[in-house]
DNA sequence: TCCGATTCAAAAGTATTACCTTTCAATGGG
DNA sequence: CCCATTGAAAGGTAATACTTTTGAATCGGA
């Protein structure tokens, strides 16, 4: 997720729609609250036309519903797309980044297991051995203590599990996970220092995934997470 | 999901992103294809305006990447957003329908059980009643024979815990939880009646989540889902 | 007077059209 | 082989007309 500054695809970047979906994640403009086009074209400078392609993107992704008569009603999260990366986007830059990496974590954990099981099954050959090698990697940097390097290196660990899971779903919540990841440590929620154990099940999991062998896969995921787990129940 | 009929803006802008969606999600136009803007106007009859606004949303979904001097290329299903409801419908409204259920499926699998534990934590009150209520009723209609009203009250089932766990994400995933329990009936993957044990492990689920015993909550909900489970792995 | 039905005009999004501006892949000459 | 030119296609602005919705004013009967 944090990665994506070059925007070779989305092209430069509407202003307009980011600004609008941050200010709406991030309760700014609340569930409610209406919004008009004349509104948006004066506020941003732009034309009726690049106002309209912003809202529409807004509507496709649930934050608002256009209603001739009313404007632009804000909705209520429910509605949301809280898949959407951009949704995600947002709401990790404001003031409910908290919320969403609790909820991020949970979906990380109910899914992860799954998809470790699913790429013990579905990875190609050269992805198997890469997760291998990062397990490998991931030993050596935990014991000489590279926390930055540890991070970007289970990142890439976690991504590519899910990715190799063979279920498009699973891969789409990669950069999500990525950015859990990279969240919790700018909370000072990881240890300082990884514990043996983690790197053991790393690589528990790396050769489970190798190996084809499912439930081990998901066995070692789940063991994983079981730190992971106590910090999304609120106690 | 399958009752968006209401949508009182009957805009002329909704039937272009839907059949444009449609015909990328089913592959008629596979990745690599390029359109234009003025191929579009041409092809639905509509305004430039209109057009865009189509484009702008297929491109937010991931769905296409819009340059310059290039066109509207169709991008990898990598790079979709798969759980934008409109993605998902339009991949089981076509030939891609049985992957689609398949993926769903495990992404079921993966998360319920960890959702109906959160529910077990998070309902409120009167959801709380309301799953113990639903998982009487699918006793007598499992018993009854009432295959077409057991499977409604199910989907209510899963989509009401799905929206009691508290976490959004999950919420999010009732409308398509839905489609696949619907789905599997089409398809014919459903016992002709419902399995004594079934019945059994939805009202385990149900008193586990009023009493606020997660971890039994979890672990039932897992156990409804090991037959769910087979059908997902190829074979 | 009071109350319900009808009418009407304003508000706001929806859609079309025309016309610039910017980008950048392709091309072709040096 | 490199670099300047060029033209296709998207990006963006502006003016204008249309449609839907809704709330308030109006009107007629009890």
């Amino acid at each position: 997720m944090g990665d994506r500054r070059n925007q070779p695809g989305t092209g430069l970047h509407d202003p307009v729609l980011d600004k609008l979906g941050l200010a709406i994640a991030s309760g700014e403009l609340p569930e409610g609250h209406v919004l008009n086009l004349d509104g948006i074209q004066e506020r941003f400078g732009v034309s009726r036309t690049v106002a309209r392609e912003a809202m529409r993107v807004l509507e496709s992704m649930g934050l608002v519903r256009s209603r001739r008569r009313v404007g632009i009603t804000v909705r209520p999260i429910a509605e949301w797309n809280v898949f959407d990366p951009k949704v995600i986007w947002w709401r990790l830059a404001g003031p409910g980044r908290n919320a969403q990496l609790r909820t991020l974590t949970e979906m990380r954990v109910a899914v992860e297991p799954v998809a470790a099981a699913a790429a013990a099954r579905a990875a190609a050959p050269g992805q198997r051995a890469r997760i291998v090698e990062l397990a490998a990697v991931l030993r050596r940097l935990g014991e000489a203590g590279d926390l930055a390097e540890f991070m970007e290196r289970d990142v890439e660990f976690h991504a590519l599990l899910l990715r190799a899971s063979g279920n498009e779903m699973f891969g789409a919540l990669a950069d999500a996970v990525g950015a859990v990841l990279r969240g919790r440590t700018q909370l000072g929620l990881m240890p300082h220092r990884p514990v043996p154990e983690a790197l053991d099940l790393h690589e528990a999991v790396a050769a489970a995934v190798a190996s084809g062998r499912a439930d081990d896969a998901e066995t070692a995921m789940r063991a994983l997470l079981t730190e992971v787990r106590q910090a999304v129940i609120p106690g």
